[in-house]
DNA sequence: GTTCCGCATGAATCGATAG
DNA sequence: ACTATCGATTCATGCGGAA
């Protein structure tokens, strides 16, 4: 099986005509939200946020399977002490576009950035809409099932490295053979809540959002071989895991400093070897260029 | 002290024009969901929404005083495969009636109604609406504060050099005097996600939410001898919790059977000693019939 | 090898000050 | 008057070095 990633630099207004229609079986990302990014993007007014994205999503309507879906990580924010309604009002035209606003996640962000107001607390959640282009889409439930009981919930639901290393580290003291057990035990579906924690280290990426997120959309809408779509890249999280999951996709960044950052990570075409017919079909010569 | 509580049978489209205008610090309510509970207000339908919700907030707007909140608990139905839009059309139509839309706390259900579909996961969450009449309104944060992480121990004992600059950013007194804030301090700030299970018990009345609820927003909101409201009381939940709160409270409820429940539950005007002049007055004969 | 501990930093927001 | 910049506020997390 061959695994593609392409990569292009570029506007996605533009870059998206190249992509065919009917071809990409998830869109997750997360756009620069108003006025947010400032110095790394344009920064869009919050009243001109929808007339800025509806382009876009049309362009997505497009390209996306009937059988797929669109996850948009967004959220609004306070202006003059208000919160905005962008958001809302993207929902309500995307409808009109033939977007069907099928759910609403919620990413439970458990290290909110600190601070102290008069009128408000710290925010500690984002929004994850689920758009669909008809109600037959693809979901599989079974993929993101998570072990029943509070530690669970609390543990083994969240995929940071720390946790996992941990639990590793763990077998032999008769931490670890609990896990399995717990591994084998009565698994549940999981819930419209996620509860992640935002990756603020000294990595040298900064990432909009951590790993786990498009890990679990991936997991949940789409299967080994199938594309994936982030119009929005940036540092390429979406990319890269999708990757890792052996799943093709497709990354748009206007920041040539981003772009070329997950060029120097992404492996353009990579193959599993899994039986004899990939075995051959590797030996024959590639010529696709996938980065550009 | 004396804490009255006013309950009144009848639809709080007419029984509202009873309340004065300015004359309540918090309005916490959770009005009956689109084409749910039909029985009680004929099954409001999901188109007809905003419609017919949109006299009753204008009547709360009325009676709220400039310093007070408006806290709607609210989730949108799915309607054939689609989440309904009706919540985002009536924050829109509230903003043009003057209401501000200061924030969106979030509910996360710990305990979520269970069930399997083949498109959507159990919904796990809610919306807790803010709304306010101006941007200065009373909030007391202190009064909800919670208990600290493990955070404190470590960070305390030894500054880092970046909690220093940034410490000394501030000119003259700040430093010192904000350590030693931050030393005695074992609670922090929430944030804007409240994590309450619902109640699952087998009492006889079935509260649409957990007395937690109203009791961490008429904590933030009010002091005591202040005024709620809850014009859908449903089993009185908003009342009860207010009423133990030594805090005055309006409940308005459309279903006979409810209202009598409630009414046999509520003591109408309880007195609290405090001071001489409190206990004076008690010997004098009371007059005032609260509920009728 | 584990565990412990120090430390930087993040899609934030408000109010005051400056242009 | 209205907008742009800046300082102040504040907490959970994971990495890396130390014990």
């Amino acid at each position: 099986m061959e695994v593609r990633t392409d990569i292009y630099l570029g506007d996605c207004r533009e870059e998206l005509k190249i992509v065919p229609m009917d071809s990409v079986d998830l869109i997750f990302t997360s756009p620069p939200y108003a006025d947010q990014r400032k110095k790394t993007y344009g920064g869009i007014h919050p009243d001109k946020y929808v007339e800025w994205f509806l382009p876009i999503s049309e362009q997505l309507l497009r390209v996306l399977k009937p059988t797929g879906s669109f996850v948009l990580n967004i959220k609004e924010r306070v202006v003059n002490g208000e919160r905005s309604t962008y958001v809302m009002e993207l929902i309500l035209e995307m409808k009109k576009q033939g977007w069907l606003w099928t759910e609403e996640y919620i990413w439970h962000k458990k290290n909110s950035y600190p601070g102290k107001w008069p009128n408000r607390f710290r925010d500690s959640w984002e929004r994850l809409l689920h758009f669909t282009k008809s109600k037959k889409f693809n979901m599989y439930q079974d993929k993101v099932m998570v072990p029943m009981g509070d530690w669970a919930k609390t543990r083994l639901k969240n995929l940071s490295e720390t946790d996992k290393k941990r639990d590793e580290s763990k077998v032999g003291s008769g931490f670890g053979k609990n896990i399995s057990n717990w591994m084998n035990r009565e698994v549940a579906y999981p819930t419209n809540v996620l509860h992640l924690a935002t990756e603020c280290n000294n990595k040298n990426h900064s990432a909009a959002f951590p790993e786990g997120l498009p890990e679990w959309f991936i997991k949940l809408f789409t299967k080994e071989g199938d594309t994936v779509l982030d119009p929005f890249m940036g540092s390429g999280t979406t990319n890269i895991v999708a990757n890792r999951m052996k799943r093709n996709s497709i990354g748009i960044e206007i920041v040539s400093e981003y772009y070329e950052m997950v060029k120097e990570v992404i492996q353009p075409v990579e193959l599993y070897l899994i039986d004899p017919k990939e075995k051959y079909e590797k030996t024959k010569p590639k010529r696709r260029i996938s980065i550009r």
